[in-house]
DNA sequence: ATAGGGTTAG
């Protein structure tokens, strides 16, 4: 016979195995043969729902029935009814749950940590902090509940409080805990108390270390990895036993953050099992060292073994169409990313800007930025940065304001990208301007790489003096960047005093650094010294320094075609060379003087002029310019400052054939239209 | 009732 003990056990075997909605009808079929359920069967049925997402219904339901069956003093049950309250998402009801809570008679410890728990999860620290604070017998689950809870939101400090209070009145520590505190050193950088902690474990926890959980040593590895300890992460991962998921994916991001592409790509390869978090990490992974062909075949072999990429892999693949500039394999993967239906992702769409802009089309990525559905700071700096660096100076002030009057505050990275814009439309005051309000209105003391910017700034600008009166009271050793923006300054204004006395500084802390000797050699050739140019290279030379070759490619059709300086290797680049003849005869006519005191060799005249007019960049746009239909812009990537001469060559290039070129080199974009640049000669 | 791995902006 069915009774009221059997249906217990049954529905609690179905709560139990996360079967809710099983468990809800054996209790209604009881009600339908007037079973009277007793505390037990609530108990049951409740914790069944509360595995179910969001049942708002039922949950009001069955607090009537409870009221009524007359068991809601029963801690069990109402436990059971708080939990389930918690779980609806909907903020209203956290009252009746509050309520319900205030209203027991008798509450275990039980009581207390559901509720505390509840409002975690929700994210109100201050509520769960006021209930805690209320309880008298806290248990460890309590204090390591209150923990984990300030850490995943951030409040770390409360959390190293809480975790000082919980071992003065002496509540044992355990792995819980550990995990937790060691997991918040990992997302606040603190080396030294993470390792204290490890140290800790290691010393008082009676577990022998081969014993410890997974998830203590999955954390360690993180806290290294994110501490810049990658062979103590390494260590850490070696050493373990057994490893699952979590443990790999840690150490292989792990190895990404520092670089090691290679490591990665072999643990990738070991990898019995992968998830989605797998693919997306190591397609970024990819992308964010170079190897962004590798990021795409990725996305691919994804498709292929019928893994569905998420969005963060779609993040990933953008960065890399980014840094290739593969604007129209971006635009595939666009239609893509709207096929899977996650347009409205904020990573996925943040990267989808960030691809347009450097790829040349800032129209694209204001398009994007437009029409997201919700934006948050790093899209903001991401068009503030695409602004400024296609030299939309005043565009991308004007944004910045207009952040600003929405209430949204700057950070660090809005102030570099906002310097950026300044330097180089040549907004000097307005850069100036903001670099004050930085820490005044903002509150954020300037990095050494914000005075770089300054310096920069100032530099492109002329007023060397003003930038190296920064540079000796800035409360920051001068590392090597703010020398070289220094120098660049002193190139473009012809400063040689100056310039030697900052090469020398770099000398001494980057003697291998290539672009020191070009810039040097650089400003002796704008005076014709060519004895000290020659002495450069010579300097170069003995020190083994060798300069990076310029490359410069161009997308035709789906492909991406590189050039190198004086290429013979593209196999259509003997026409490529004619066209230019045939072309450089139409620019002088116009008034085009090959400029050449920007080769380095100091060699006859006729052959510098030769040596100039195959630099990557002319060779690319050339090749643009005889394969691409009519009328449409040439986009063309270098990965060096594009030349002087270059930069005039291409200018009368455009007006010579009536087309658009923009052209990205290390440094920002320059769009080349009917003769004139948008940098105005200023970059 | 409590723990571990990710992304996008420079």
């Amino acid at each position: 016979m069915r009774d009221v003990v059997s249906y217990n056990a049954m529905i609690s075997g179905y709560a139990r195995n996360a079967h809710g909605y099983a468990a809800l009808n054996l209790f209604l079929d009881m009600k339908r043969i007037c079973l009277q359920p007793d505390d037990f069967t609530f108990t049951s049925v409740l914790s069944g729902l509360a595995m179910l997402v969001n049942d708002e219904k039922h949950c009001q339901q069955f607090h009537c029935e409870i009221v009524k069956s007359g068991v809601v003093s029963v801690v069990s049950v109402s436990n059971a009814l708080i939990s389930v309250y918690l779980k609806c998402s909907s903020w209203s009801f956290l009252d009746p749950a509050r309520q319900l809570f205030g209203e027991m008679p008798e509450k275990d410890e039980l009581t207390w940590t559901t509720v505390i728990t509840g409002y975690v999860r929700r994210g109100d620290l201050n509520a769960a902090k006021e209930i805690f604070d209320g309880m008298v017998k806290k248990i460890d689950v309590t204090w390591n509940a209150m923990i984990s809870g300030y850490v995943h939101h951030g409040f770390i400090m409360e959390a190293f409080e809480t975790f000082k209070k919980m071992f003065s009145v002496g509540v044992t520590l355990d792995e819980f805990t550990y995990t937790s505190m060691i997991s918040a050193c990992a997302n606040a950088g603190l080396l030294k108390h993470g390792k204290q902690l490890h140290a800790f474990l290691l010393r008082t926890d009676p577990i022998p270390e081969p014993e410890w959980s997974l998830p203590v040593k999955n954390a360690l590895i993180t806290l290294y990895s994110k501490c810049e300890k990658l062979d103590a992460a390494r260590r850490v991962f070696d050493e373990m036993s057994i490893r699952d998921l979590v443990s790999w994916n840690a150490i292989l991001s792990a190895c990404i953050s520092v670089g090691h592409i290679d490591d990665a790509r072999q643990l990738f390869g070991r990898m019995a099992e992968r998830n989605l978090l797998t693919w997306a990490v190591m397609i970024s992974g990819f992308a964010q060292n170079g190897c962004g062909e590798e990021a795409l075949k990725l996305l691919n072999q994804m498709n292929k073994e019928g893994v569905c990429p998420c969005d963060y892999a779609f993040a990933g693949v953008f960065t890399a169409c980014a840094s290739l500039g593969a604007l129209k394999h971006g635009r595939q993967l666009h239609s893509q990313l709207i096929r899977f239906g996650y347009e409205s992702s904020l990573s996925a769409s943040n990267a989808l800007m960030t691809m347009y802009a450097r790829c040349g089309n800032v129209e694209d990525a204001h398009c994007v930025f437009l029409t997201m559905p919700a934006v948050d700071s790093v899209s903001w700096n991401a068009m503030i940065a695409a602004l400024g660096q296609h030299g939309y100076g005043v565009q991308a002030l004007e944004l910045f304001e207009l952040m600003l009057s929405e209430g949204i505050l700057p950070d660090r990275i809005t102030f570099l990208t906002v310097l950026s814009a300044c330097s180089h439309a040549g907004l000097v005051s307005e850069g100036c301007r903001y670099f004050e309000l930085m820490d005044s209105l903002y509150g954020i003391a300037p990095g050494v790489d914000h005075y770089a910017r300054l310096i920069d700034l100032l530099g492109r600008a002329g007023k060397i003096l003003e930038a190296k009166d920064v540079i000796d009271k800035m409360p920051y050793e001068p590392d090597p960047p703010i020398w070289e923006a220094l120098l660049a300054g002193c190139r473009i204004h012809g400063n040689m005093e100056m310039g030697i006395f900052v090469a020398e500084r770099l000398f001494e802390l980057t003697p291998q650094h290539d672009g020191t000797y070009v810039l040097l050699s650089n400003i002796y050739a704008d005076i014709g010294r060519w004895n000290d140019v020659a002495r450069v290279r010579q300097l170069m030379k003995d020190r083994g320094v060798k300069k990076e070759p310029g490359c410069s490619w161009i997308e035709v059709a789906n492909k991406v075609h590189v050039f190198l300086v004086d290429d013979s290797v593209h196999p259509e680049v003997q026409y490529v060379y004619k066209f230019l003849e045939m072309l450089g005869v139409k620019m002088k006519k116009m008034g085009y003087v090959p400029d050449i005191k920007y080769a380095l060799h100091d060699v006859e005249s006729e052959q510098k002029e030769y040596s100039l007019s195959t630099h990557s960049e002319k060779l690319a746009v050339a090749f643009g310019l005889l394969k691409l239909p009519m009328g449409a812009t040439i986009r063309v990537l270098k990965n060096l400052r594009i030349c002087g001469d270059c930069h005039t060559a291409v200018m009368f290039m455009s007006k010579a054939v009536g087309r658009e070129i923009v052209v990205r080199d290390g440094k920002r974009f320059h769009h080349f239209r009917d003769g004139e640049c948008s940098c105005g000669n200023y970059w």
